[in-house]
DNA sequence: CCAGACGTTGTT
DNA sequence: GTCTGG
DNA sequence: CCAGACGTTGTT
DNA sequence: GTCTGG
């Protein structure tokens, strides 16, 4: 899951105030982002270089096409320093995924609800995240490429669903972001164990067709309780 | 050694 | 690039 | 993740 | 059913 995250009224500067410094990717122009679209991305790099592009669905450096970033816009906590795909920027690519909150669907009986799921505070949500370059040798650009990390649902998430993003609190930014920060087994315990405080309500099926967008999809949706 | 995979969600 | 399976 | 497409010949 | 696009 974690198939949809909102931007909200994220801005670059909100951001950057937010993370404190730090390089913030370009807020892009969309609402909400779906795999596949340019996502909003804060890390640190040994030293400054140009940006081409940055993706939802992490295309790892030796990947002959970007085929594979259809399966790898989420990566499990539990696998990944197993996995050939996220070893490497588990170890030293790690990013956060900066977010006003993301979209979340229970299955019912006939159909799927959508929630809309935030920081009881609107704080920004910082999803932890990895991040690859791959050199796209058709067009020759440099496309950069992340992937949201997932872990078990906790709290009131798991009724809704079974995996949730892994979410970073403040004191945990500089460590992640760090490359040369090696105790990755640490990194994985403190996000597994996290539980942070959530809060969702239902939204419109509005939501569930990645051609719309904005404000409109996270508007509460009227239920029977209201009446 | 070489060839082929490299991934998640969810669903059965 | 690096690991697994044959 | 969900929604939507799922095809050819030939023409501009 | 399975793949692509967002």
């Amino acid at each position: 899951m974690c198939g949809r995250v909102s931007l909200g009224d994220l801005t670059t500067d909100n951001l950057r105030e937010y993370f404190v410094l730090d390089q913030v990717a370009p807020i892009p122009n969309s609402f909400n982002v779906a795999p596949s679209q340019l996502l909003p991305v804060v890390r640190q790099l040994g030293r400054s270089r140009v940006l081409h592009l940055l993706l939802w669905g992490l295309v790892p450096h030796w990947a002959k096409d970007r085929e594979i970033a259809r399966h790898t816009f989420n990566a499990r906590i539990e696998t990944l320093t197993r996995k050939p795909s996220f070893r490497a920027p588990f170890k030293a690519q790690r990013c956060i995924v900066t977010a006003s909150g993301f979209y979340e669907w229970q299955k019912q009986e006939e159909q799927k609800q959508p929630f809309y799921v935030h920081r009881p505070s609107r704080q920004p949500l910082a999803l932890a995240g990895l991040w690859d370059a791959w050199l796209d040798k058709e067009s020759g650009n440099l496309i950069e490429s992340c992937t949201i990390v997932t872990t078990k649902a906790t709290g009131a998430m798991a009724d809704i669903h079974q995996r949730m993003p892994a979410i970073l609190d403040p004191e945990l930014f500089a460590a992640w972001l760090d490359p040369r920060f090696g105790d990755t087994h640490r990194l994985q315990d403190l996000l597994e164990s996290n539980t942070p405080e959530l809060e969702m309500f239902p939204v419109s099926g509005y939501v569930s067709n990645a051609h719309n967008d904005g404000d409109r999809c996270l508007r509460p949706l009227e239920t029977a309780s209201h009446r």
